[in-house]
Parts: structure tokens; sequence; C-alpha cells
DNA sequence: CTCCTTAATGAAAATGATTTCCATTTCTAA
DNA sequence: TTAGAAATGGAAATCATTTTCATTAAGGAG
């Protein structure tokens, strides 16, 4: 009798196996929550909607989770200065969609934006190649934020 | 009888009181230490400098000067990813040298660069512009940091 | 210079996100 | 089936930063 549906797993099956690690049902279900969520989620926000889904996940399991998937490349680790990290899926298979952030530092709302992505992706290109050889690092990641007012916080006085 | 030395002050007495702070003599030593600093110190680094000089402050004071440095534009704290604030003098009256960093993730070591940034004030202008239009945001700040490993850290397997 | 109002201070306690511990459960490969 | 490894969850620990509150000290008015 064949297993009733082996697509429910998901394309990261192989990706957990592949690094020895166990695919879990709590992991799944985070997985799950991650992928189909817009934005830019908290521990805290996920355990939020995983909890009704799989009442006796812990705090704890999310945060292990989450640091798995970040170190698999899966998930990316995000800190907007408000004391918390925030994960967001980094998409599927087919490759993450290269974005960076503008945060308002009034209400915290966070806009993904990729309009200049081109020119910036070259200047990252020149620069991380530069610094690299000029300092002698191995660059391997950046962070570009803006920080500012957002339309509504800017003029509610 | 003129007083020994009105020059002892700083330049930075006028700041202060402009914006109706007090300037005490614990937030002088701070800004001394900052000024004579190099590097990015937390919280604590500058609370261990200045207690030779003024053993009776307390942490707490440390916190608030730096708030209200920081706020007054004169020091910029900045977040490198370890758990701790940093702060660094934003230089005299005659402006800040604008500068980006470099941060090992291994050791922690941070180099402040220059370098590129004549195309990256370019980009930032161009992006704080566009960016700004397009989703009504008045962008005031940015954060740009590579990440990567340091000479020493990548030898050392 | 002296007084008075109020900002500033320091010690101790509180906060709160994240981590660590550890006993128990679940996988997996043989 | 079974032993070893990995994963889990609840409670306790961490630890940078903030809050509280009683006390001190700027600095302007007189
Ligand atoms: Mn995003
Ligand atoms: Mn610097
Ligand atoms: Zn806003
Ligand atoms: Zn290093």
């Amino acid at each position: 009798m064949p297993k009733r549906n082996c697509q429910g797993q998901g394309w990261w099956h192989g990706k957990f196996r592949g690094c020895g690690y166990r695919l879990t049902a709590g992991r799944e279900v985070i997985l799950d929550i991650l992928s189909k969520s817009q934005g830019h989620l908290s521990a805290e926000d996920i355990y939020m909607k995983v909890h009704p889904k799989y009442p006796n996940i812990g705090l704890t399991t999310i945060y292990r989770t989450l640091d798995v998937l970040s170190n698999l490349g899966m998930v990316y680790k995000l800190d907007f200065g408000d004391g918390r990290a925030r994960y967001e899926f980094a998409e599927g298979p087919k490759g993450a969609h290269h974005h960076h952030h503008l945060v308002c530092t009034d209400c915290n709302r966070v806009v993904d934006y990729a309009d200049f992505i081109n020119e910036e992706i070259e200047l990252l290109r020149q620069t991380e190649k530069g610094l690299g050889a000029k300092y002698n690092f191995k660059i391997t990641d950046h962070v570009i934020q803006f920080y500012g007012l957002c339309g509504k916080c800017s003029t509610k006085k």
C-alpha cells in the first residue's frame, strides 16, 4: 500500500535529509507557515501561527528550527532594530528574490524594495571585490537598510 | 577674576545647553573618553574607561548619556549583530567623516571604510530620492554593512 | 552668594528576547 | 526490534538594557 501523499512533504524534504537533519512534524508546520506568510515575522509571531496547528510546540523549538533554517539558507534572519529578530522565507529552490528594506522608525512598518537593486548589486560586487582585497576580508554577506518615516507616520503631526 | 579655563568645557558645552541639557561632570568624562577613543565601544567598554576617572558613575548613567548623545547626533549607535550596541563619536563640529563598516563574523573585528563612498553616496542619494517618492517615505538614515571573515579568521582554518 | 525648581544620578529591581539544561520522546538505520 | 542519535518542551538561566525611586546637584532667579 503506497504512502497516501508523498508530495505532502514539499521540496525541502531533500534539503533537510541531505544535511543530516530530520524533517519533523514541528519543522514542517513552521516551514509551511513561513512559506505562506508575507512579511517579517518574529519568533513569537511564528509561535502564534504555528500553535493552532500544533498546540504542543514550544517556543524553544521555534527558535531552534529558525536557527537551522537560517543556517540552511532557507530563511533570512533580519534585524530592524526593534529588539527582536525577524525571519523571512528565502523563497523556493528557484532562488531567492533579492531585496532590501525600508523601515519606518516610528511604526516599524517594513517595505521590501528591489527598485535600485541592479545598481546596488553592481556596487556591492565592486565593493566586495575592492574592500575584500584591500582589507583582506572574505565578504559573504551584506546589509543595506534605509530608515525613515512612512507616509502615515510623517503626516500624523 | 576670570574663570581659570573657560576652554576646558569643550565646544559641546553650547550644544548641550542649547538643547536644555545640563553639562554634568559625568557627561563630560564620557564625552572626553568617547572623543579620544578609536573604535566602536559598548556601554560596558565605556563604563570601564570612565570608571577610573569617575569611580562613582553608574552604568545606568552611561546608557542614559549615550542616549542623549545619540539623539543630539554627537554619537552613532551601531549594531554589528553581536548582541550589544556599539557607540562611535560622530566627530567634531566640522562634521562627521561618513563611513561604513566591514565586520568579521568570527572575531567581531570591525573595519571602517570610505573607499567606495562616492559611488555609494551617489547610489544612496538616488535610492533615497527614488524610494522616498515611490513608497512615500521620508528617509533619514541608512545602514550599509558588509560581513565576512577577516584575514586572520579566514586563514586559521 | 543663596534658594528653589527640576534635571540628573546611582543602586537595585524589572524586563524581555534568546539560550541553556536536562529529562523524555521520536527517528533511523541496521 | 533495538540501540544510538537527534529533537523536543518546560523551566531556569542569561544578559544587555530599562525602569523605579529616593537622593543629589545644575543653574537660573533674586
Ligand atoms: Mn523582506
Ligand atoms: Mn566606524
Ligand atoms: Zn510608520
Ligand atoms: Zn576575524
